[in-house]
RNA sequence: GCUGCUGUAGCUCAGCUGGUAGAGCACAUCCUUGGUAAGGAUGAGGUCAUGGGUUCGAGUCCCAUCAGCAGCUCCA
């Protein structure tokens, strides 16, 4: 074979044989380099330290470029860069199998990926690990890192491949070369000792080279993904180069979980989930509602600045109107159980979805004709001998004439309507129509996450209803709004996530011709208005592509706030119209967004954002005052009444303790500002101001300290965001190690 | 919904191999009347998530239910 030229960082051009190592190179350079190398990035790819320079750069055919391009680059990659760290990771996951299958029977093999935070690896096993077995396994581990033997790797054909995992009784790692890698002609394997498993790589050196690993959890997994499926067993764990930097990052999980939403909204009495009332049903205490009407204050303002029409629409609607809409049929489970104006109702509507899912036998039937007649029910034209479709048509036709309502899980349908309660002019176009709508979902229990994942909820919702060429400039607006709201109250970590549709899916409503004009519709403004963005193919809503705004929580996971979406489906369901310039009917295309999503979700990542800490124009309290005994009471109580009539929220702190303990107290409580006052002040007509952040400000009129107070509220001001660790952890992993 | 873990005072938690509940903070009352992050004393507060079971005896052991947590799956 060839020799191969790299090219060094530093711009020097080496050639080698084609079976030298970057380990050769490395060693070539400095012993104390080669000790310290824990891969390679050849040609931009990150392999083994150990791969010869010729497999790489034309070998196997997954490579890039190639030595006919001029030199491949070379970076020996060392403890100091990123990428090494998520090698390191994935050697980590590789241990930790080892261990567990000298510690375990009957060990299958599934994935071990890196994730941001460290590292997984899924087991199909009989046994069922727990924390208290972490341990044990974590002293194999150690066991197995302090022999420092090395990953080697080995590429087997298909074939070749199969008869070895077999052999070795991993029968997932069988299951996955025969499907999830059926095009590959070879597969490679790295062995460490005596375990050997299918493994993309690459991997670290040695053992040895792990310095620092601890377990951090285990939870159910599905076998690729697939909820029907094998649940297998996955732990969690997460290794670094430095015993310091585990140290700190287990400070910073620490410190994440002091600033979860849940911990603060309970300590500073923002929200309560209670169990009187249910799973994923808020309550919002005063503090957190303070919070709330500010932002629906703000938004509200907004809106009717920029064109908007308030309306108001029910809870409830007759689950027609969710037939007609599709979301009945589709998000049926995810809903709550509809209300039924007949006492047979519910009956007919188990009868009905049995019928649908073929799951009613001759027997059954009989008892619930018998049971409808029971409850005065009368079906003259059910006919068991007819299809399935026939006898629902039948049980549909009873149930239109007798009331259903749903709960409302969505407000388009109501907006939809309210479109429909008009006639409509194009001149009329763009109409928007706003509303704090509250709905209800009934979201799997498993997925109730404090404010960020709810069951009644609240939606800035809006609908914008449009002409075909207004869409373009509607579209830019909603997406204009939405930054302008994430920035108003700091949010400038964000990304947004273009979600289309799978072609290869039937889930969704609509023309091929009216996604592609809404997903292209999307695209285009998406691309002009400078935003980063990706595309995520498979995740649009039924009716229509959308634009989602994803913020991150304080331990890096995703969520949706701002949504934009555009439909051209609901409008045809509802066949609404419009008179046109040409005095024709015209359907009008719509555009649901919500800048804030909900605001449960929006006020659980904001008290994440802030740590708590609102900013004065958002802050529940935002001043107390603090006299300095009870002498100056009645100067307390009139000072108050000042800030308070200037249209600031105050408090007074008439303990009968000392003002260091007011000051404490308001600190942990998080007050942006505090007033002290004692005889001094009482006497000179003044407040002596303390900042929250930056402490004593000293004394000055009362009526400075106000306007003080209300330029920062009218600017909106975010002085301080405690920043979140976890910021920058998402997608850090980047490649995923598939194998 | 699935797997695993957890459920003791308003909050955070202790309670050994079963013998009938405890701390700190918060709260109340009193003393103290203070100058920018904790003054002191006293007191009130718990059917140990709920329902069964084992036992002479259950906060402690077993089962079920409910709720919470982690992850998976789902998310209009």
């Amino acid at each position: 074979m060839a020799d191969v030229a790299v090219q060094l960082p530093d711009g020097t051009v080496q050639t080698h044989a084609a079976t030298t190592t970057s380990m050769d190179i490395a060693t070539a350079i400095s012993p104390g380099l080669a000790r310290n190398v824990i891969a390679a990035e050849l040609g931009g790819r990150i392999v083994d330290a150990s791969r010869p320079l010729g497999e790489v750069a034309g070998g196997d055919g997954s490579g890039g470029g190639g030595a006919a391009d001029g030199p491949l680059p070379l970076k020996l990659l060392t403890s100091r860069d990123a990428s090494a760290l998520d090698v390191l990771r994935h050697s980590a996951a590789h241990v930790m199998a080892r261990a567990v299958m000298r510690l375990y029977q009957g060990v299958s093999l599934a994935f071990g990926p890196t994730t941001s935070g460290g590292f997984y690896y899924d087991f199909d096993l009989p046994e069922k690990i727990s924390e208290d077995d972490f341990p044990k396994i974590e002293a194999e581990m150690a066991k197995i890192i302090k022999e420092k033997e090395p990953f080697e790797r080995f590429s087997l054909d298909r074939d070749e491949a199969l008869k070895l995992c077999q052999e070795m009784g991993q029968d997932l790692k069988v299951e996955h070369i025969q499907t999830g890698l059926g095009d590959q002609a070879s597969v490679s394997f790295y062995r460490q000792g005596e375990f050997v498993d299918l493994c993309r790589g690459p991997h670290i050196p040695d053992a040895g080279r792990i310095k620092a690993i601890k377990l951090l959890s285990v939870a159910g997994a599905y076998w690729k993904g697939d909820a029907s499926g094998r649940q297998l067993q996955r732990l969690y764990g997460t290794a670094f180069f430095d015993k310091k930097d585990l140290a700190a990052y287990l400070e910073q999980l620490e410190e994440a979980r002091r600033r979860d939403h849940r911990v603060l909204g309970k300590k500073h009495g923002l929200f309560a989930i209670n169990q009187e009332v249910g799973p994923g049903l808020p309550l919002w205490l005063p503090k957190g509602a303070r919070v709330r009407v500010m932002l629906e204050d703000f938004l509200r303002g907004e809106l009717l600045r920029r064109g908007y029409d308030p309306v108001y629409s029910p809870h409830l609607g007759r689950v027609e109107l969710y037939e007609t809409s599709g979301h009945f049929p589709y998000y049926r489970d995810s809903q709550f159980p509809p209300l039924f104006g007949s006492e047979a109702g519910g009956l007919l509507d188990a009868w009905s979805r049995r019928l649908e899912e073929g799951t009613l036998d001759r027997d059954g039937e009989d008892k619930l004709m018998a049971a409808a007649e029971v409850l005065g029910v009368s079906l003259p034209d059910y006919k068991p001998s007819a299809s399935a479709e026939d006898r629902r048509a039948v049980l549909h036709q009873w149930q239109t004439v007798h009331e259903r309502y749903l709960v409302k899980p969505m407000n388009c349908p109501h907006h939809c309507q309210i479109f429909a309660a008009q006639p409509r002019s194009y001149r009329q176009l763009p109409l928007r129509l706003f509303e704090f709508g509250t709905v209800y979902r009934h979201e799997q229990t498993g997925e109730l996450n404090g404010m960020l994942r709810v069951r009644g909820l609240t939606q800035d919702d809006a609908h914008i209803f449009c002409t075909d060429d207004q869409v373009e400039h509607e579209f830019r607006a909603t997406i204009e709004l939405t930054k302008f709201v994430l920035e108003s109250v700091g949010f400038d970590d964000y990304r947004v996530q273009l979600s289309l549709r799978d072609p290869k899916s039937d889930k969704y409503v609509g023309s091929p011709e009216n996604w592609n004009r809404a997903e292209g519709a999307l695209r285009g403004v998406l691309e002009d208005s400078g935003l980063q963005y990706n595309e995520q193919p498979g995740e649009a809503a039924f009716y229509g592509p959308k634009a989602d705004f994803m913020v991150r929580d304080c331990i890096g996971r995703s969520w949706q706030l701002g949504t934009v979406q555009l439909d051209y489906n609901l409008p045809d369901r509802f066949k609404l119209e419009y008179t046109g310039a040409d005095n024709r009917g015209h359907r009008p295309v719509m555009i649901h967004r919500a800048p804030f999503g909900s605001l449960e979700r929006f006020t659980g990542m904001l008290i994440e954002h802030f740590a708590g800490a609102f900013p004065l124009w958002l802050a529940p309290e935002q001043v107390r005052v603090l006299p300095l005994s009870e002498k100056t009471t009645e100067y307390a109580l009139a000072t108050a009444q000042q800030f308070e009539a200037a249209g600031l929220r105050v408090s007074t702190d008439l303990r009968n303790s000392k003002v260091q303990a007011k000051i404490r107290d308001a600190q942990l409580e998080l007050v942006p500002y505090m007033v002290v006052v004692g005889p001094k002040e009482a006497e000179a007509g003044q407040v002596a101001l303390r900042d929250r952040i930056d402490g004593d400000l000293g004394s000055m009129p009362t009526a400075e300290a106000i306007a003080r107070l209300e330029q920062e509220v009218r600017e909106r001001r975010v002085r301080q965001v405690v920043k979140s660790s976890f910021t920058q952890a998402e997608d850090a992993a980047g490649e995923k190690h598939e194998y």
